[in-house]
DNA sequence: CTGTTAGCGCTTTCAC
DNA sequence: GTGAAAGCGCTAACAG
């Protein structure tokens, strides 16, 4: 039963060395197959979803897969299928450090699919081209991608018939799929709430020039001044880090007197911003300087900030994202479609309070 | 020269279809060597390192790949030569919450040997094997672990020859390779400096009952107080958290007198606690209440808190458990070796400062 | 329900 | 320096 003749002809697998321990490193279809007395189609079959084949056989196949410790090649599988269940995820260093959780929430969503995640990390400068023909290289299904792509690596996906997800990016003449918190719809809700109190001077704090998110909400942050008829004393450009926001504040917030106003474009810088009032400036907050950021991350809410901010539905977008993807993978829905997820206004203590009942100032 | 008849047989492949926009959705080797006038063996010559081809050979053959916008497969390619560099990299959801930045800075060394990461998230109730077996099943070139996996998992991995590296643990009874930070040895460093100053009740706030890690830090800090010759007045599991931290002490420090100290197992704990004192217990930091963390996050050195903590060397830490990969899957490194990282006291201000020259009190 | 055959896109001896 | 042929581990089409 052993030596069922030799079927295909299977040369040389280095099997006849006579040395000991002859378990192969990796089990093949095949190895299965012989131990237990079937076709190679059959133990594909009995490793497939709903492929018929024998209860009895389907046993015996079973038992000899354990006894080998055999599973399907992916790898191998996927030369034929045409699909990986791979999801590439590209991410740019920068823009990863300053939110850390949204690849953490990407793989998961991903993860609950029944896909994998291969990341890929753009290098600061920009090449795009190339990590994306990297990440091709290894048939991912799908991509998603939280850093800006050029028209080039979105051709070339188009062209590869891979479906792109842009997570809080848009491309402004390619049309693109895309999942984007509202990042201008929500800064006109955080001025709306910070101008009704007297807000003094205002100062905005935007994120690098670089960052497409950055230039929507300081866009936001713009249009929602304007229309209350204010003009801000300064804008200025952060990095996105607590300590960015907190060296800005220092040039920025001494030597004015009266009510100042600091709207940044993300929490981290906010919170730096805080603290340079607190500890290096000696002003009151939200008495002096008030202050208000953007993503609503978990150090916003702590007892020594509560920053007022805007909460972006970071696990809500993931969600969409990975349903998006898979939904264009699977031929169900069109590209080009963008989802406006809309954030939340979330106030704290770092604005200050409208006047309880009556009249506006 | 386009019809160079037909050598290889090469079937059906919807190509007469007579279709507008022929160009195939991936282009491979042979539709270069076709375009080119060469052999696929040429072509595929021309995108490996060092295969001798001549430079006028090789021109036309970049100029038809760059026309067809051809890559090589490397899934194709790595099924014959049994590398994907890809590397595994299994985590464990809560773990890596607490600790978002590991899997930032692990990525971000794996990106730099030229490989990429395929990420799989353990469920939270541990059913290692499948996750491990998935893992193998994409060719993974080796394995790097930051959550704990059962010997089965491990033996697996030991049969199909795929190396691991075992993240911030160790195996028990498996010889297996790991990269530590010297969890016991910063701890009991930490300690030395908390007790040089009259440490007053000392409340040890340690990790998740499943972690490690955790043990480990609390470990450390038992077998510290007890070479000071002093009794924790409490031990209690915290969570991870900010929150966690929170609550803990509100329950831990309230009505009781004099000067007390609290370790936690990690800086979000401790934060939670200084929270805690400062706005729910009204209680001083450091004057009444000393506190000490462990991992230096960023946040810990935020003016707000100025924690007092043991900085774990993240980033060395990558950095070494990449090169030790590199090196089991290069077979220039034998497995088993533990590398325990060391790492440094960082004192601020949330303990109790010695006396400045003379005696202690 | 099961086996045979061909082939996914690439690399690799081995001739020439 | 280049090409022909075989095959990595698997699935798919088609018989039976």
């Amino acid at each position: 039963m052993a030596s069922q003749s030799e079927r295909t002809p299977r040369p040389n697998h280095g099997e006849d060395a006579a040395g000991p321990e002859r378990r192969p490193a990796r089990p093949t279809s095949y190895d299965v197959a012989q131990l237990s007395g079937v076709s190679q189609s059959t133990v594909s079959r009995v490793f497939r979803d709903g492929a018929p084949v024998a209860k009895s056989t389907r046993r015996k196949v079973e038992a000899a897969a354990r006894a080998l410790n055999y599973s399907p090649s992916r790898i191998a599988r996927s030369l034929i299928t045409q699909r990986t269940n791979l999801v590439g995820m590209v991410i740019t260093d920068p823009s990863n450090r300053a939110h850390p959780d949204i690849l953490l929430h990407l793989g998961h969503e991903i993860q609950e699919t029944g896909n994998r995640m291969l990341v890929v990390a753009l290098p600061r400068d920009g090449e795009t081209g190339q990590a994306l023909r990297d990440i091709l290289a290894y048939h991912v299904d799908g991509i998603i991608s939280s850093a800006s792509l050029d028209d080039a690596s979105l051709e070339m996906c188009a062209l590869a018939r891979v479906p792109v997800v842009l997570f809080n990016r848009t491309q402004p003449e390619w049309q693109a799929s895309a999942v984007c918190c509202d990042h201008v719809g929500g800064m006109e809700m955080l001025v709306r709430h910070l101008v009704a109190t007297p807000a003094g001077r205002v100062t905005l704090l935007g994120g690098p020039q670089w960052s497409p998110v950055g230039r929507d909400r300081l866009h936001g942050a713009m249009s929602g001044l304007a229309r209350a008829g204010i003009t801000p004393a300064a804008v200025v450009h952060g990095d996105y880090t607590f300590e960015g926001g907190r060296q800005a504040a220092t040039g920025l917030l001494s030597g004015h007197d009266g009510p100042q106003t600091v709207i940044a474009a993300n929490d981290a810088m906010a919170l730096g911003v805080i603290d340079a009032c607190r500890f290096d400036l000696g002003l009151r907050v939200p008495e002096d300087v008030a202050v208000a950021g953007f993503d609503d991350i978990a150090q916003a809410a702590w007892p020594s900030y509560r920053l007022t901010t805007v909460h972006q539905p970071v696990r809500r977008m993931a969600a969409a994202t990975v349903r998006m993807l898979t939904e264009l993978v699977d031929g169900t829905a069109e590209p080009g479609e963008l989802r406006l997820m809309p954030p939340e206004l979330r106030i704290r203590a770092t604005s200050r309070a409208m006047v309880p009942a009556g009249q506006p100032a």
